[in-house]
DNA sequence: TATGAATGAGCGTTCATTCAT
DNA sequence: GATGAATGAACGCTCATTCAT
């Protein structure tokens, strides 16, 4: 347990770190500050800086996905879950909105590892949206004449762009759920079947 | 003109670099090699690493906005707008790959330069977009029960994330052209006013 | 202790390069080669190089103005005293050349810093001389148609050029004790007042 | 002509330059800039960067023995003498007081060229001290008990660190020309030899 | 001669990582 | 396990010098 809870703090304090410097400019004696341990004490739980960051997004992605995946068992119409899913995608810049920055800013860095890391769970991430369509199209609710892969991108592609705008902008015009609302309507909108 | 030439040269050898290793992982002596100059010579064209990266972007996305800016010239029909834009849009994975992908990846970090540039640039660009949308309103054609920043951004977040998309496969279901045109389909089927 | 025996460790070797290279062409791996510690460990005890130049300076003449005010304490005739200043500025080139070359050598260069530090000590250390000699002129001993600032420049100038002779010499006519004898001598002959 | 023109331009902008910013500090382009001559034109006057300051010391210590001694020329009493040269070695700080700051602090610099470089001019300068003492001792004037060339080095001694105080100071109790007849004295008042 | 763009060796400094305690 | 002092490879940037024009 201790070691369990060392490992949490210093991923912690590393969301705290990027988030304000990012990666690059992170060093790992300001984690190790920020964690309250020795900076080789990190070389515990980690291997190297990069492993921090791998580590933050497997575990972090895999906690987003255990509580929308949650969220979502109890509900059958697909279009309610794509607002759900929009709600908690958005809500997390509310919740935790150093982890959000983090986020959204490397996730993208293809480039980051110069070794070929996948990031496999943003997928499985990804691929809950991908589900979600897939049923709404089974049961005749959405479009299948769009690309499947391409509404999952979109939707998400939205969802993460405005994310990113309302974590930039001083103030707003609306509220983080209002924003996911509007959203998921404008898609639900877009990809609904129509007569 | 020998000066305009070796600044572009650099800009170029840049994109290379940045695309391939990523802004922080490159060096500036893959630059210097790339664009065939010595080290020193990168000074004499730019104050820093950070500024090559700066002006990369403001000429590169302000090309992007004469380009996109001129080709909605003869256009009317707001609808037809959004479609030449995200043709363009993605049309530059196609055209400039490289480009494409370090537009994508650097953009977004707010935090890499840890003072405070803000990319005037990428704002007139996203800015298009807003017109485009205003325009379609102000005819009736477009719902204006959605914020119009927001929409702004929801169809720039598509259409990026599926670039990403494009650029990370490495095969693909769809030309670019075709992706694009779902995706401004998908949009304008959202963003539509009905009856 | 260990610290403060790096720190000492540290300002030696500096004593001995920039002694045999000068401060500008004096190289930190030279320094830290010399201290038998890697480079980086230079900069867990100095900020940059010309800290540590600062720091030589503040802390040696700190232990010159020690010395000489402890030598200083007993005697009681300002003659004497102008006397045991001046043996023990010479003396300083036989018991450590090399930080008296560096005193002379770099203690001048104003704009050494081109930012605005005043050396401190180094004026403190000078005042001995100062107080000496109004001592003397209180005391009816010395002329007092000479200005004091003056006359404190001049005994100190005429040691140090002296000081610096014997360095760049390889042969000597006189004993470094015997030599500052003779200043001192020279200089009570000019300052003493006379009937 | 035209040669010998930009030769001196380039030496009075190194003066200037040095002055302010002393050798290291000094970029050749500083002193191309100040001299209206491009980087490379130094290279056609001189070999190196350190060929320019090693010519300033020549050519302008070259200068000084001249004017001291042709104004040393129809003096007879060696105490008249000594007056005169100090005169004129403290005037400089009035007459070209970049130059005097030039002398003053990068003469001393022993090591500043990792080469064995003599500075021959400035012994002929100071032999003029010794030569004016050396006849004094003869005529029966000078006490012969201390060391004529360390007599030679305190009175250059006493006289340079004057210069210093001058120009380091922002407000000064006497002219230049009284503090050079202060030292003289003090000076006759030492090496008179007494009944 | 004169220019100044181009060169590239060289150095101060940083910081991820190690390891003796 | 935990520490943090020490390491040293690595890199951005400078600037004396060169050379094509």
């Amino acid at each position: 347990m201790r070691t369990a809870d060392k490992h949490r703090k210093i991923i912690q304090a590393a969301i705290h770190v990027f988030a304000k410097k990012g990666f690059f400019n992170a060093r790992i004696s300001d984690i190790a500050k920020a964690a309250k341990v020795a900076d080789g004490t990190i070389y515990l739980y980690f291997n190297n800086k990069y492993d921090i960051l791998i580590s933050l997004f497997e575990e972090e992605i895999g906690n987003l996905i255990e509580q929308v995946t949650g969220a979502l068992q109890t509900i059958t119409d697909p279009r309610k879950k794509l607002e759900i899913f929009a709600l908690h995608h958005l809500g997390l810049v509310e919740e935790n909105r150093e982890l959000a920055e983090v986020l959204q800013v490397e996730i993208r860095q293809s480039n980051i590892f110069q070794n070929g890391y996948r990031n496999q769970k943003f997928a499985e991430y990804l691929d809950i949206i991908f589900a979600i369509i897939q049923e709404g199209q089974e049961q005749g609710l959405f479009r299948t004449d769009v690309n499947l892969n391409l509404m999952k991108r979109i939707y998400f592609g939205a969802l993460d762009e405005s994310s990113r705008l309302w974590i930039q902008s001083a103030e707003h015009d609306m509220s983080i759920a209002e924003t996911a609302l509007q959203i998921c309507d404008l898609f639900l909108s877009g990809i609904t079947r129509r007569a």
